[in-house]
DNA sequence: CTGTTAGCGCCTTCAA
DNA sequence: TTGAAGGCGCTAACAG
């Protein structure tokens, strides 16, 4: 029972054939005639023979596992887009080695460090600013890579994701047109986030080309938290002038921002209108239901997964796919109310 | 450049020494003085070495590698429980290997195996209930794992986790307590998961002991999803005699459950009480805020992690820890009004 | 402390 | 189609 685990050389002995032959069975099936292939599996099943990947690894040099090195898993959007990418993986009989490095491009260095060690065979990033060094690794490895989250309108990164930029622009823009002007933005931190970073200036944009201007009191850059949402809310609506309208960076942020709204009495978006990012399922159940941009995390995780696959066995797929991130208008907008 | 990966034996010539000394330096330092240390620290970093972890693995019959098998991700719970799990792992240089099954235990099964191969150091499990097979697989192995978010108090599984039937228990026994008596359960679907069949019983023995009986159109099954929440909680106020109190399962459905009350304008708690199970960071923020039941789970991730490092390293620990899940007595409980 | 060397378990030519 | 045999890159005795 507590021998030591049976090898390969094992199950070719018990079947009485070579350890070629059951290396075949076990990579190339049709390359073994059945009567064979037959008493290789019940060698198989007779000493519970489960391969050694190591070695398996060592020797082929690729280990069937692929890496993804996230910001956190706290946020629900994250959680959803790995969730599809190692499942669309194991279909694939791929296995996902995952790492969070918490919004610290120097500890996402490590991880990728530590990834590389373990073999990944490719790797699926956040975003599409990173350090050098972790360019260096990944090239002088040689290592299929793709980017998601962000996309690159320069084609020089492979990428699986939106445009940051675009979407919250969308966002400000829609806002402006229903008629606010005094517009709040709350966003994530954009240190060393690209995404956070692009979503600011997308609002700046929209605001700029309308002739409005991002008043400094009415920036305010928060951790992706609902507590964080709230506070930044109580400092919006505490000013002598409070925006009509406030833009979050993401969900979470929205949802604090609402929930303070809810408990300070404000009526939304009667006083004040709302947008989110990210579209986290609850977020349509909220009364009123927030108007948000859908991002389409689990169709982003599997088609990153679909595209490093195709690198794996060299099947021709673009370098670079563009999601669509709408606008959903839901409960939280409306024009603006006339006060004083 | 694009030259191949540099091996162990490059980085000894480079530096002048054996392989054996790079091999030292790489796994006790302590034991290659100083000097020599040196001119291997130097070799790595010109050569840009990266350990290859499949050979390290073959040879030391060690992977620095640990599973984890989830339900899913989907659920921020388990989100937050396997972040710290990895965070644990990580600053003892181990990496995770995930995999979710969506509640199917046969499909946990392959993944396990898929876990194996790869050659995971340990594993985490999810709950106590498991396949004969997935047992008989780690057994075979002598594979060190842990259970988690569930407690066998036999002490015949190790684990870190918590009792779900008291936990469940202890809420439905505050609602009787301050007078409730039509109480109705809206619990996750039980098949093949014991955290939700435990905490159904918890319940029910509650209510028992307090001569009240569970009425079969008081009891839903429902999936973890805020739309099925909702979609119970109509059930239950649709029906001739709406019971006063709902229980929910986890706090998915406990937050659906209240936006269907509210968006009905059923008063909550006035005109039914709800209680979660989780505490998920923006229930303490919801208006009103929801009574519900709190589960460490960053400190479950986070002791399992250092349950089977100690293991691992055969550092003693015993094998099972019980973890409190205390009662967040909050705003969506009252005693219930008097009708009719 | 350091070098030598025999594997670790499997894949993959190369012949048969 | 099948078997024999040489590595893959590293670790872990063992000898010095």
């Amino acid at each position: 029972m507590t021998a030591k685990a049976p090898t390969l050389e094992d199950v070719a002995r018990e079947a009485g054939v070579s350890t070629a032959s059951v290396s075949r069975y076990l990579n190339m099936p049709e390359l073994v005639r059945p009567q064979r292939r037959e008493k290789i599996e019940a060698a198989i099943a007779a000493l519970g023979y489960v391969p050694h990947g190591a070695a398996r690894a060592l020797a082929s040099q690729r280990t069937r596992t692929i890496g993804a090195v996230i910001p956190t898993l706290d946020n629900a959007i994250f959680a959803r887009g790995v969730q599809a990418f190692q499942h669309r993986l194991h279909s694939d009989n791929f296995t996902l080695l995952l790492a969070s490095f918490d919004y610290d491009l120097e500890e996402e260095v490590r991880h990728v460090d530590a990834l590389l060690t373990r073999g990944v065979d490719a790797l699926l990033l956040v975003g599409c600013l990173h350090t050098p060094k972790l360019y260096e690794r990944l090239d002088k490895m040689e290592l299929p890579y793709v980017h998601t989250w962000a996309f690159d309108r320069s084609g020089a990164k492979p990428c699986v994701g939106f445009d940051n930029r675009l979407a919250a622009k969308r966002a400000a823009s829609y806002l402006i047109d229903i008629g606010h002007q005094a517009i709040a933005l709350v966003v994530g931190i954009t240190e060393g986030n690209d995404r956070a970073t692009e979503r600011a200036l997308g609002v700046r944009e929209a605001l700029e080309e309308r002739g409005l201007a991002l008043l400094p009191e009415y920036y305010l850059e928060k951790a992706y938290d609902v507590a964080e949402g709230r506070s930044a809310m109580r400092q919006l609506l505490t000013q002598d002038v409070p925006p009509t309208a406030v833009i979050c960076g993401n969900d979470v942020l929205a949802l604090g921002a609402l929930l303070e709204c809810q408990s300070r009495g404000v009526p939304v978006p009667g006083e004040i209108s709302i947008t989110g990012f990210d579209d986290l399922p609850l977020t349509s159940h909220l009364q009123p239901s927030l108007t948000t941009l859908h991002v389409p995390a689990g169709e982003m995780g599997r088609r990153a997964a679909e595209y490093l696959l195709a690198r794996l066995s060299d099947v021709p797929m673009p370098d670079s796919t563009e999601l669509e991130v709408g606008l959903l208008v839901r409960g939280t907008t409306a024009p603006p109310s006339r006060r004083k």
